[in-house]
DNA sequence: CCATCCTTGTCACACTTGTGTCATTTTGTA
DNA sequence: TACAAAATGACACAAGTGTGACAAGGATGG
């Protein structure tokens, strides 16, 4: 569980430990990265590491979740909310931390990003829902987020497994082709 | 990961490490069990785990995988193969497995089980998917499948999620009002 | 300047993990 | 029955884990 820090030596510790276990996931398997390696590379003591972390995951997972913020910002940015047009900035977004991705991807753990994800996609829908068709229906809407959010993290995962190789235009144009026939 | 095992000796103790395993989980949490735990729990020495599994969340994956293979058979009895007959049986067939997905609910693993899911639905499309509009265009088809799978799983998850206390039939209502706005 | 709060480091401890080795038990087959 | 193959158990070991306790360091506000 990620402890609500704020003191400005403790952020850059955290911030520390997250490089070092980025920077190790370069070379070699999570599995086999130790947490006095990741303490060790960080400059910290181990014991330091257990005060803002309970587990190795636990970094990726605040890692995850510092992007997403940073993609909710990037909507309140922007001022279009149609979906089109919100689906090309995630796609974009993605494809810009896409060697995280890849990292994800080496260690089988794309699905990883599933945690924050459906935490976190309330406040993205949030912003574009003005548009929804169902934004009457908040029984059927919340479902209907659920579904679009996980059909677009799972096309994310695709993209990632076959190694991120086609441009978030060529994505955003299959998408044309999946929307209108999702099932 | 998980070994092609034959022998029943080995079946046998692969289940027995596998009930082990969830019937403590119906106790504690999972991060708390130990491999020692489990293989004590099972009867079996702890050098006996290490030849079948990996780590504990091994465990798990073997069983959503046979969980799968269950469901996959389900299809193959079935001989309606329309999107709306599979989508009921699929929520039906985890409706009857709501107790193991309140076990990963409690955990915080729910998305653990996109792991397997993402492997297997192409197999699951491999049989219905001779209805689907898009089976002329081999790329998109293979991305309207992650999304309509992704999709699906969420659904699956937020209705775990919200304790699942509404039935199949519920369910279903509810798809009708979201497939047509899913984006 | 000092008191205080927060963070870190060090040491210690019991426990768990993952693996190697080899004897023992069980299964299936000739 | 006897023998080969396979699975298990017992033991050992180095390494890692998670946590408690306490001292030391740095930043902040009065």
């Amino acid at each position: 569980m990620i402890q609500e820090i704020t003191n400005p030596i403790a952020i850059q510790s955290r911030e520390w430990l997250t490089n070092a276990l980025l920077v190790l996931m370069e070379e070699k398997e999570f599995k086999n990265i130790s947490i006095t390696e990741i303490a060790t590379k960080a400059d910290l003591s181990r014991r330091t590491f257990y005060r803002i972390f309970e587990t190795k995951e636990d970094i990726l997972v605040y890692y995850i979740d510092k992007l997403y913020g940073e993609f909710l910002q990037l909507l309140n940015q922007e001022s279009d909310h149609r979906f089109a047009v919100t689906i090309r900035l995630y796609f974009q977004f993605w494809y810009e931390h896409r060697h995280f991705l890849e990292l994800l991807r080496r260690n089988e753990m794309l699905p990883f990003i599933m945690n924050q994800y459906s935490r976190l996609f309330p406040e993205v829908f949030q912003i574009v829902k003005g548009n929804h068709p169902l934004a009457h229906n908040t029984e059927a809407l919340s479902y209907a987020m659920a579904f679009s959010a996980g059909g677009l993290l799972s096309i994310l995962l695709k993209w990632a497994e076959d190694g991120m190789d086609k441009t978030p235009e060529e994505i955003m144009q299959l998408m044309e082709f999946v929307f209108p026939y999702s099932l």
